[in-house]
DNA sequence: CTGTTAGCGCGTTCAC
DNA sequence: GTGAACGCGCTAACAG
């Protein structure tokens, strides 16, 4: 790939064996279980470690006990905290459990197949972020027999031999929707394109149900993108009257600061004129004026999951049937017309 | 570590070749330098692979060329916008030069050293986020003939072998703490913690030299850690009277916004009651009013030359004696006074 | 409690 | 253009 010249040969098992004047059975034994090994030689064996600055092989040993001991993530990105909490979590639970997390961002990738397949080489299993790999990538990587799970990635995701982890989104969002018509709101509008992502969709159907359940017939969903900059730009177009709307649910928080913000400077009052929510309860949403209401996902937990039923498939459980949905929570603060 | 069982054997080389009527010579070189096999064994080979979906143990390619293709990453968390992008940095430029990133958490773990001596087994270079790893265990890692750079961590980190990279901090300290005594301040507070990282001893060092500059005695810095509620309790401090002032140069946005926005909600008029800067330029800094000026650092740059910089003393160069220093840039907002 | 030895799967000379 | 054979450093029986 790269480097020309091998690493300059460090001390191994062998030469430290030989400076304690033991088998190199005996030191791996003090690595590994050193409360088999007799206080005396033991100590020696820790004494030339320290003098040869011994420092293990960790390839060799996976490859003696055909294991890596190491976890796979891929994330698309890591802008905003939604991912950032998700590695955390992951992280957090995998180290607990022994394995190293490698971590692969797809989005400045060339050849994102190429990467995963690569990844899949030093790893004894992958947790992939909803639809960042190609499925015919994912299954490659579940035949070669390495245990798979799928991050956001709703139910299509399922099958193939790979667990599903996800946040519940459709009934909170049915349930902020209709915190939003219990607003007396009448002209509310979906901001976000629910072929964008699987979250998204499920939020979109929340919001259609909401509907559904008042018999009111819900707008066309706005089909912008996530990020900051869509966000204005949707406001623009929203002050220039090309929608009219006096509550708006946007696919995240990202995008729900950017155009509140923006209506905001143009002069129009959130909520009076027209509330605001959001997803994900990111940092900014309690510094605005008014708080932005939002619905809380456990991200954190969603990692610590998919780490935890990672290592219980690498261990060789059955991969679950249904797909895990853990429970999201309503935080309601001032810009959805509450007090 | 936890595993009992080992994972079932799946195909390897040799079953590979076997398959494809080949030595598992023919296979490596159809893997890693496809051009010098003729055509149709090489088709023979690749139809194996796919067939029997053939996944290399990367371990096994470890051990034989005697490098891990793999740098480690230890960062103390992954709160705030800070670490993610400089992970994003670390990764993309490790992943162009075809190196897998192993990332480590600090502040999740019970054993630090522990876990770094055991991420040290499996990477060929580390680089270590300031002071999140102690200082004999980074020499240990050293001796072990592990390259380590250091991200953010000041002149102190330099030595030993290891390199040394950070951002800017004095000079823009100096300049920042200049801009808001030019507004006409007369008592600037210092926000934060100067023993509590090098980049905070820095700036505070720049604090102290604008008000040398102009002949006036900087007040003693105010002891706080970085969090928001540790800038909510200072904000309490501050209203309560135990500190008088007329600006606030926090050590990071966080700060300096958890600060601001809890003197707004107490009636205090900012910029004009007192001013407030910090560090870092956050999503959020552009978000709240008045908009928070602040100090932009080229955080995802210092990732990327860590990474480029432990690819090439993996390779065998001799780290620098100087540390690398990028440059910061102020971001005047109207939290300082300006507009 | 300790030593001997046979792999683990792949890269790589060196012949042919 | 291809194959045979050795070595990378470590773990895990098995013997003693």
């Amino acid at each position: 790939m790269s480097s020309t010249r091998p690493t300059p040969p460090g001390a191994t098992i062998y030469s430290v064996a030989e400076r304690a004047g033991v088998s190199i059975a005996t030191v791996s034994r003090v690595i590994q279980r050193p409360e088999v090994v007799s206080g005396a030689t033991r100590q020696r064996v820790l004494d030339a470690i320290d003098e040869l600055h011994y420092v293990p092989l960790g390839a060799a040993r996976s490859l003696a006990v055909r294991h890596h001991e190491a976890h796979g993530l891929v994330l698309p990105e890591l802008a905003g905290p939604y991912f950032a909490e998700l590695l955390v979590g992951f992280e957090e639970r995998a180290a607990e459990l022994g394995q190293s997390v490698v971590l692969l961002l797809a989005d400045t990738k060339r050849d994102v197949d190429r990467a995963v397949r690569q990844l899949s080489t030093r790893v004894d299993g992958l947790a992939v972020f909803a639809s960042t790999v190609s499925a015919e990538t994912v299954s490659r990587v579940r035949q070669g027999r390495k245990p798979v799970v799928t991050v956001a990635g709703g139910v299509a995701a399922a099958g193939l031999g790979t667990e599903s982890i996800s946040a519940e989104n459709a009934s909170s969002a049915r349930e902020l929707t209709e915190h939003v018509l219990a607003h007396g709101r009448r002209r509310v509008l979906f901001v976000g394109d629910p072929d964008l992502s699987s979250d998204t969709a499920a939020r979109h159907d929340g919001f259609v149900a909401a509907h559904r359940a008042r018999r009111r017939r819900p707008a066309p969903p706005v089909r912008i993108a996530f990020r900051e900059n869509d966000g204005t730009e949707f406001a623009e177009r929203l002050l220039a009257g090309e929608f009219t709307a006096d509550a708006l649910v946007c696919a995240n928080d990202e995008l729900a600061l950017s155009v509140m913000t923006h209506l905001q400077d143009a002069g129009r009052d959130v909520p009076r004129d027209v509330a605001v929510v959001g997803w994900d309860d990111v940092m900014t949403a309690r510094y605005v004026r008014p708080g932005l209401t939002t619905v809380r996902q456990p991200v954190a937990d969603l990692g610590r999951l998919a780490a935890e039923r990672l290592h219980h498939l690498v261990d060789g459980d059955d991969p679950a049937d249904e797909p895990w949905v853990l429970p999201t929570r309503l935080v309601l603060r001032g810009s959805c017309g509450c007090g």
